[in-house]
DNA sequence: CACACATCTTGATACTTTTTTGATGTGATC
DNA sequence: GATCACATCAAAAAAGTATCAAGATGTGTG
């Protein structure tokens, strides 16, 4: 869920975007002034900042430097003056996008989803390794000694989850929660049949188990760095 | 030198526009109309468009939706008609800021400067080849082993759908929800009908398909480089 | 308006993969 | 040597997939 920090000093506007915003999936914090505003950025981290230029303590186009002097979130400024230079002061102060008083709901999270886009930096791969074993979650490809190697989804399930908790004890009772639901976590079963399964794939031998072990009585565990 | 394209039908506008620019240190192209914009982005790869909403071909969304299907680049709408629905449906069809008309030179060229700062530097993807298939997908010309197949439009929205992202799995819901919309996400059907389909006209062997692998119980996959 | 044409939707059927289930084997511990 | 937890194998059941083709819908044209 984004998080939005709305900074105004009119308790009547928050309230107005508060409840629009929230209606919309958006989670809201608020600030009264400038001082407070720059504090809750670095305290809350929101997603998003909507910024009135009207503010009682610093002007808001001060509140925007100081903001721009460490981090690059985005800030779209609301504003009642409609002159050129304030827009174009704004902006190149790094204001995201600038909206006049009054403007529409709809139109401001238009503009909301366009700042999120922006924001949005490029996909990085995320890949786990383990001896022969790699894999690519993004892409959902496993290869043991750079040979893919064919996953079932139950499978897969499994072995992301092993992933997730690397290094980690996995109970039997959480991995038959996780992977078949809570209805199973009686059936330990499924157990012994998809991690022999899931060993005859990806482990050098089997019958040898070095990326999954077991341990008695407790669960099962992934080594990394194998 | 930053390059924009603008995209008007009217002269006056163009001109007007085109001096701004100029004299602001930027190259201009120009448009008359929605076909020749789309054919001038693929060509001269400017770093800006300018499109206005009313052009004689296409409307200004069609063109925006088009240029979307291939590439993110900064798209900065003009329009004189200022209704919220408007401005949302521009906004959420991928344009990076709307202006209703008249405004100001200055304004425009702050906005074009946030624009570019946005500017994702990506290698935009325009020519996608992968083993026998190569699709254009400014021009939405698809061929394979250099002969041109003819899609239909839910074939080619498919294609293109894989071609985004390449090498990952879509799932079945994925697919069915950006091809076919939110309501039909449970026709899996549809899939079946439509991969082969396409498997019918890009695939060496439809029967032994090499580039688009299916992932029983998950969903479908573009291999890139076959 | 009626026509041909392309495309989308739907149903039937054969086929493949995956999951579930049961039977049996192994080794350690008491 | 009985018991327990785990491993393995393989068949049955279920779920998912491929393909063909007919019916429905829509499109532009004369």
């Amino acid at each position: 869920m984004p998080e939005v920090l709305i900074v105004d000093d009119e308790i009547q506007i928050r309230r107005f975007l508060r409840i629009g915003l929230e209606t919309n999936g958006y989670k809201v914090y608020e600030s009264p002034n400038g001082h407070d505003a720059i504090l809750k950025v670095a305290q809350r981290k929101p997603d998003l900042v909507i910024l009135d230029m009207e503010l009682p303590d610093l002007d808001g186009l001060e509140v925007l430097r100081r903001l721009r002097e460490w981090t690059r979130l985005p800030v779209i400024i609301l504003s009642v003056r409609a002159s050129d230079v304030d827009k174009v002061a704004a902006l190149d102060a790094g204001a995201d996008d600038y909206l006049t008083k009054p403007f529409s709901m709809d139109e401001l999270l238009a503009r909301l989803r366009v700042a999120q886009r922006h924001a949005q930096p490029l996909a990085e791969t995320q890949i786990f390794k383990s001896g022969p074993l790699q894999v690519d979650l993004s892409r959902r490809i496993v290869t043991v000694n750079d040979q893919t190697v064919k996953l079932t989804p139950t499978e897969y399930a499994l072995l992301r989850l092993l992933i997730q908790h690397h290094g980690k004890v996995l109970t039997h009772k959480q991995i038959l929660r996780e992977v078949w639901g809570p209805e199973y976590v009686n059936e330990t079963h499924y157990l012994r049949v998809y991690f022999a399964q899931l060993r005859q794939k990806i482990e050098d031998d089997p019958a040898l188990p070095r990326l999954i072990v077991t341990e008695a009585g407790v669960g099962y565990r992934l080594i990394d760095e194998g």
